[in-house]
DNA sequence: GGCCGATGAGTACATATGTACGCATCGCGG
DNA sequence: CCGCGATGCGTACATATGTACTCATCGGCC
């Protein structure tokens, strides 16, 4: 048979740090292997020795990817709120809206949470992220409602993707306005 | 040489559930074996597949003995407080005392969080987890409020084992005595 | 006290996995 | 336009892992 055309392919390095959250998410840290991220990436086995050092290399700048792109998002839902009732608003968003805390997000989160506790590297990228969430919060809120609303968020976040029957937006605004003032 | 004496050993089992935790908190999900959890367990290879139909049942049995007895800790710890200042207090120290809020036990709930998100016999297992925390703080505080405390026990608690400088005990009080009344 | 089934111990084996390596090929700088 | 180094591709290989299987041995029940 003919052999497979090389691909003029630049960035696929980047490709496969996104393909490796994928089955993070399917199949979480102890079922990714250097064979499934390939196939997710549609590239060649070897292409994972030749870009990365090890799975640990891909498996850290998968999750690094991950907290910049959800603190981008966070902040950026924050920014867009000018008064500090539409403030209160974009946190019950962060919490109760679908395309915010996705369930496929939350788990990755899960994962990395548990990841971190046995990467220092980890450990950094995950303060960073915390940092940037409070200083978000922080355009709104003083710091120590600040870091009260970050700390409900995660767990109501937490909580609502485990309850049968979660929150509604009405119980969750209730709360941050508890929080609030 | 001669042939390593059997032992009687009745509670085998939970010997092996037991060390499976001491594995998956050393080395996650994703580095717990068959071998290391017969070797923590000081039982030779074969008793795992004796007692277990595979690996998902020993991390199935083991994140539900997790789970039972963080929240037998935790409902022991409420039910000791009689007024509303003591439930307080209780909620404090669920969150900042060393002695419940252990790195062991938080992480382990992070793994759990990410395998329940594959696993539905683990889903209900947390969900009875969360229902048992609810009626905890239900002995002392309204519906909403036990909630509200709920959540935010999870994201302090969070938030703290990441944190460079975590909250202290005052600042956590104040927050609870925010969502209490 | 004797038997037999439950439990323990050791080991074998097919498969999955991480990683290394050699060769092919294309883009880019001269 | 040409060469060469970076990148891509396929595969090999040692090891780790899950699981099954056989034999040994103990303890509870008659």
């Amino acid at each position: 048979m003919p052999p497979s055309p090389r691909r003029h392919d630049p960035d696929r390095r980047a490709r496969i740090v996104r393909a490796a959250l994928d089955v993070i998410a399917e199949h979480g840290v102890a079922g990714t292997t250097h064979r499934r991220i390939a196939a997710a990436a549609d590239v060649p086995l070897g292409s994972m020795t030749y870009h990365f050092a090890g799975i640990d290399e891909v498996l850290t700048e998968a999750f690094t990817l991950l907290a910049d792109t959800v603190a981008g998002r966070f902040t950026d839902r924050l920014s867009a709120a000018s008064t500090l009732d539409d403030a209160c608003e974009a946190v019950v968003d962060l919490v109760v809206d679908e395309s915010w805390a996705t369930p496929r997000t939350l788990l990755l989160s899960y994962e990395l949470y548990a990841f971190a506790g046995r990467n220092p590297a980890l450990r950094s990228v995950m303060q960073a992220w915390m940092g940037k969430s409070r200083a978000a919060l922080g355009q709104h809120f003083p710091a120590d409602t600040a870091r009260a609303l970050d700390a409900m968020i995660e767990g109501l976040t937490l909580h609502r993707s485990v309850d049968a029957r979660p929150a509604d937006r009405d119980e969750v605004r209730a709360i941050v306005r508890r929080l609030a003032r």
